[in-house]
DNA sequence: GCACGATTGAATCGTGCGTTTGACATTGGC
DNA sequence: GCCAATGTCAAACGCACGATTCAATCGTGC
C-alpha cells in the first residue's frame, strides 16, 4: 500500500538547516520567515506550507537540537548511577553528565561550534511565558531528573538549597553557552581558543564546588565569614 | 534670564516610567511605543517629542536603573578594600559588593521587587552585538573592576580561569534575577516565598566556593575526581 | 492681551511582518 | 492520457511597527 513514503522534499530540510543557523546566529525574535527563505532560497509560502506556521518552524528546530542533548544525559545519568550501585556517586560525574552531551552532540551538528552552542544556550534560555510546551516539558523532565540525583549525592543540602543551587548552575552554564565568544575574545590575549572541553571543564569544577559548599563536615572550620544579608 | 528651567513634563517622566515597567515585563524586543503610550497614557508621537527614538528611551531606561547599581557596586568595593588595608578580603565580601546593591536599589525604585530584578537581569544580560554603548561600556567597566579585585583576593588562581568563573557567577546571578519567580513558584511547595536577601545570601555561598576550588592548598586532598573531560 | 516657544494630538507615511490565495508545474498510478 | 496528489511560485492581504507631519493647544514672559 505504502504511498508515496515522504519524500521529506528537499526545500523542507533547506528550510529547517536555514532557521537553525539563523535562529542561533541572531536569535529567536531576530529572524523572520522571510531571512529564512531568503537563506534557503526557497518560496517565502514553503514554511508555511511545509510546517504551518512559523512557530512550528521554531519549535521543530529547537526540539531537533535539544531532544539529543537531553536523552544523551539521560543515558549518561543512568550509566554513572548504575555504576555506581548503590554507592554515593561523584558530584563531578552528575554534572558531567550534564554538560558532556553538549560537546558531543555538537560533533554531529551541521551548525559551526559557535552556532550550537549558542542555539544551545538560548533554547535552555527559554524559560516561562510564552515558550512551546514541548521545550518546557523537556525542561522541567530534565531539572527534576537531576534533582533527584543530585539530592542522593548530596544527602546532607537542604532541598531548597538544593534547587536554587541548581538553578544557579544552569545559569552559568547559559551563559557561558551563549557568551562564549564574545568572553573568549578578551578572556585570552594571545594564547589560542582554549577548546569547548576546557571551558567545560572549568565549568564542571566551579560548579561542583559550589554545590558541595557546606556539606564536607570534615573539612577544617572555614576561615571565610558566613555569607548572610544582615540588614 | 533662566529661560523655562526644563519642566520636564509630566509625560516624559509617566512614559519613562510606563517603559520601565513593560520593558521589565516583557523584555525589550515585545514592547511597542503604542504599548508605551498607551500605558502612559500619551500620544503615539510623544515618545519621539521626548527623546528622539525609541531606541533612546530604551538606553535611558537601561541607563536609569543601572548606574545606580554599578556605582554603589564600586562604593562598596573601595569600602571593603580600604577597610582591610592591605590584607587579603573575604571573597565573599567581594561577592556581596557585586549583588547587595541589587537590594538595596529595588528599594529605591517605583518597581514592585520581581519587575525590578526582571529588568537589572535582561539589562545584564545584553551583550555584544546590538546593544547602546553605554550600556556595554558600563557592564567592561564593572567586570574589569571587579576581576582586578578578585585576582587580589585569589593570588593562587590563573587569570583565565578566574575570568571565566567569573563569567560564570554572572551568569547565574543573571538566571537568578531573570526566572526568581518562576524558580520559586516551584522551590518551595507550602513555605512563603524566601526573601531575596535569602537568596543572594545562598548565592553568594555558591559563588564563593566555586571561585575559591582549588586554591587552599591547606585542605585535605579532596576525595573527589578531578573533572577533565577525557575524550 | 499677545506673542512665542513648548507640547500635544490626529492623521499619515513607508516598511516589514506572518500568512493566504490561486495559478502553474511536476510526478506517479491506473 | 488523465487524474489527483504534491510541490512551487508571484502576488497580495491585513496588520503592527517606528517615525513624521502639521495644525491645535498650552503656558509663560513681556
Amino acid at each position: 500500500m505504502r504511498t508515496a513514503p515522504l519524500p521529506e522534499s528537499a526545500s523542507k530540510r533547506k528550510l529547517l538547516d536555514a532557521a537553525e543557523q539563523l535562529f542561533a546566529d541572531k536569535g529567536f525574535d531576530a529572524v523572520s520567515v522571510r531571512h529564512i527563505t531568503q537563506l534557503a532560497k526557497t518560496n517565502v509560502a514553503a514554511v508555511n506550507y511545509h510546517f504551518g506556521s512559523r512557530d512550528e518552524l521554531l519549535t521543530l528546530v529547537m526540539m531537533r537540537t535539544l531532544f539529543p542533548i537531553n536523552e544523551e544525559r539521560i543515558a549518561l545519568l543512568e550509566l554513572v548511577e548504575r555504576k555506581s550501585a548503590g554507592k554515593v556517586v561523584a558530584l563531578e560525574e552528575l554534572i558531567d553528565a550534564f554538560v558532556r552531551p553538549l560537546a558531543t552532540q555538537v560533533l554531529k551538528s551541521d551548525l559551526s561550534e559557535r552556532l550550537f552552542y549558542k542555539l544551545a544556550g538560548r533554547i535552555f534560555a527559554e524559560h516561562g511565558d510564552g515558550i512551546p510546551p514541548q521545550i518546557e516539558a523537556q525542561h522541567k523532565q530534565i531539572i527534576e531528573r537531576f534533582t533527584r540525583s543530585f539530592a542522593k549525592a548530596l544527602p546532607t543540602l537542604a532541598m531548597e538549597d538544593l534547587v536554587w543551587r541548581i538553578h544557579f548552575l544552569a545559569g552559568g552554564l547559559i551563559h557561558l553557552l551563549t557568551h562564549q565568544d564574545v568572553i573568549q575574545r578578551w578572556s585570552n590575549g594571545a594564547s589560542g581558543a582554549p577548546t569547548l572541553e576546557a571551558t567545560l571543564s572549568r565549568f564542571i569544577r566551579f560548579a561542583a564546588a559550589g554545590l558541595r559548599e557546606g556539606t564536607e563536615p570534615a573539612a577544617p572550620a572555614a576561615k571565610a565569614p558566613q555569607a548572610t544579608f544582615d540588614f
